[in-house]
DNA sequence: AGAGCTACCTGAAGGC
DNA sequence: TGCCTTCAGGTAGCTC
């Protein structure tokens, strides 16, 4: 589900509720999502103060006073609502009237300091999201270590991206896909992103030069934050931590569009598979 | 080392 | 209605 914008759109919709809040008690409904919980998961988050909530490409950060940052990826279907207008906890009631649902893996319950508390879930169907919880010098190590350049980030250059294209006999479809080359896109950005660059889906990551390098990378920071602008894009699953939809699949030039006219040029949209996954494109405009 | 495939899991949608 | 197949926003881990 979740690729960088609909990350970002989660995490802004976390963070008033969440920064400065104290995780006053922690409901861990299961030993594992995709990997097991940390070790005594619950233990070492209660009583602790969320500092901020930050993303790193699709990765959610919360920085923790206790000197560790929780962290969540959302896999495919991972989700994270808000229940305001929530009222004061009796011991042994903590769902009621509202027990949670077969997918709700975690739920955090935070104290702002106003003194409102909110409940805060976590679900899942898939499960092939995860919470991790690392110290700092884990997070210089672990799992976000390898990570490409954030792709809004004026670090991101053309420049930078051939630089890291090099060699690749790969597609660029595949090659963008790849979180160490640049951190962030998933299967729709990557289509929107190369149609609107006019790049072929199938051009192998070696052969894009400066020239093309500077529309792509163009491309890519001009979808991904008009798609962050519109809220992400919702197919099913996907929402805001507020449960709002986002719009931006209303927008899609090519993704989940075969068959219909290329919104450029009106010759149909084609669809392949590439590394297992389907690809969108428009073999008129991209070259 | 790099590239490509499979597995992980559930639910929705489409075909028969 | 119901059963079966296919597909889905991601990525770790395995092969070659």
């Amino acid at each position: 589900m979740p690729e960088l914008p609909e990350v970002e759109t989660v995490r802004r919709g976390l963070a008033p509720a969440m920064t400065g809040s104290v995780i006053t008690a922690v409901d861990q409904r299961r030993p594992d999502l995709r990997f097991p919980f940390p070790d005594n998961f619950a233990q070492r988050v209660t009583g602790a103060t969320v500092q901020s909530v930050e993303r790193r490409a699709k990765f959610l950060m919360f920085p923790l006073d206790s000197q560790e940052t929780m962290i969540a990826h959302l896999g495919m279907t991972g989700r994270f609502s808000i229940v305001a207008g929530h009222r004061r906890l009796e011991p042994g009631a903590f769902y009621a009237p509202d027990p949670p649902g077969g997918h709700d893996h975690l739920i955090l319950e935070v104290k702002a300091p106003t003194g409102l508390s909110q409940r805060i879930t976590f679900s899942d169907p898939r499960r092939f999201g995860f919470i991790e919880l690392l110290s700092t010098a884990e997070l210089a190590s672990g799992r976000l270590s390898g990570l490409g350049p954030e792709p809004l980030s004026p670090t991101f250059s053309p420049e930078v991206l051939v630089a890291r294209l090099k060699g690749k006999a790969t597609p660029i479809k595949s090659a963008l896909l790849d979180q160490k080359v640049v951190a962030g896109l998933g299967n729709i950005y990557v289509c929107e992103a190369l149609l609107r660059a006019r790049i072929s889906p199938k051009r192998l990551a070696r052969t894009i030069g400066l020239v093309r390098a500077q529309r792509l990378v163009a491309a890519i920071k001009t979808v991904l934050s008009e798609a962050i602008e519109a809220g992400g894009s919702t197919l099913r699953d996907y929402a805001a931590a507020d449960g709002s939809e986002g719009e931006f699949q209303q927008r899609f030039y090519v993704y989940g569009r075969e068959g219909e006219p290329c919104l450029h040029c009106a010759s149909p949209v084609k669809r392949m598979v590439q590394s297992g996954r389907s690809t969108f494109y428009c073999s008129s405009c991209q070259r």
